[in-house]
DNA sequence: GTGATTGCAAATCCTTTGCAATCTG
DNA sequence: CAGATTGCAAAGGATTTGCAATCAC
């Protein structure tokens, strides 16, 4: 079973109705392996039909959201972004004065997300984190 | 010397130049001692007086921002959101289905902050921050 | 005086919403 | 068939920008 249909399988049993709106919103996440903003969501799923109208995705990427099929992500300038939940792990460290984004091994998380499990019962979604401060050449 | 005058102070150390204007902004964060939206601090500046400019209060906190004098956090809604550094720190759990928020002791990020200090020379904010997840009562 | 900063108003941009039409199960 | 979902167009809200006037140094 593909990504894709794993997440449609899902949101099945979760009583949701599957539009071949919802299927290409999911496949276009699913096979950019990547984290994107709507934007390009919105792009990938128009090259394939311009039927799929922009308020449309909005609605479906919430959904996803609160159904755990998807990481958000709005830290980048107000701007939302989303990724499945495979796709790979990823840590951004983005320097607030030079812009630059150094990216980490986000297994240095693996400790934070313990304890938070751990001492506060949270299951936290870490996967796709975007930390701000100083690099070491904009540190005076 | 107060919080406020000390800020004055690193900006005109910076070059910039002091008005009344950003005196007053920087007065209203200061003193509310808690982490503000933009809203909020054009609320606070307007009891005071009427003659500051919501674009100009935008162009004070992101200076003051990329000056490392204030905090940012934009993981709310999209919106902007603004302290003073030395704002006693936060951290935040939210629960991305019943939205609830869960406050934690900040002191648990210690170790990462360490860490991302030695191996990666970031000097990360980590003084403001929330992250999304499950609370243990939306966990199925 | 000079360049930085502000106010104003308009423009952008992202996101949400109401409602009638259309689909899914 | 009933209720969920979509498209459309309009509204909403936050943030940004151009430019002339003003102010800090």
């Amino acid at each position: 079973m593909t990504l894709t249909e794993e997440i449609i399988s899902d949101l099945r049993d979760s009583g949701y109705r599957i539009t071949p709106q919802r299927e290409l919103i999911i496949r276009a996440i699913a096979e950019s392996g990547r984290h994107m903003p709507v934007e390009d969501i919105y792009a990938a799923v128009q090259e394939q039909t311009s039927a799929v109208n922009l308020a449309t995705i909005y609605r479906t990427l919430e959904m996803l959201w609160e159904e755990g099929l998807v990481h958000r992500n709005d830290l980048h300038e107000g701007k939302l972004a989303y990724a499945v939940a495979e796709h790979g792990p990823h840590l951004h460290l983005v320097c607030r004065r030079c812009k630059r984004v150094i990216d980490v091994d986000p297994d240095i998380l693996a400790p934070l997300q313990a304890v938070l499990r751990e001492r506060e019962q949270f299951e936290a979604d870490l996967e796709h984190l975007s930390l701000f401060g100083l690099c070491i050449e904009c540190r005076d």
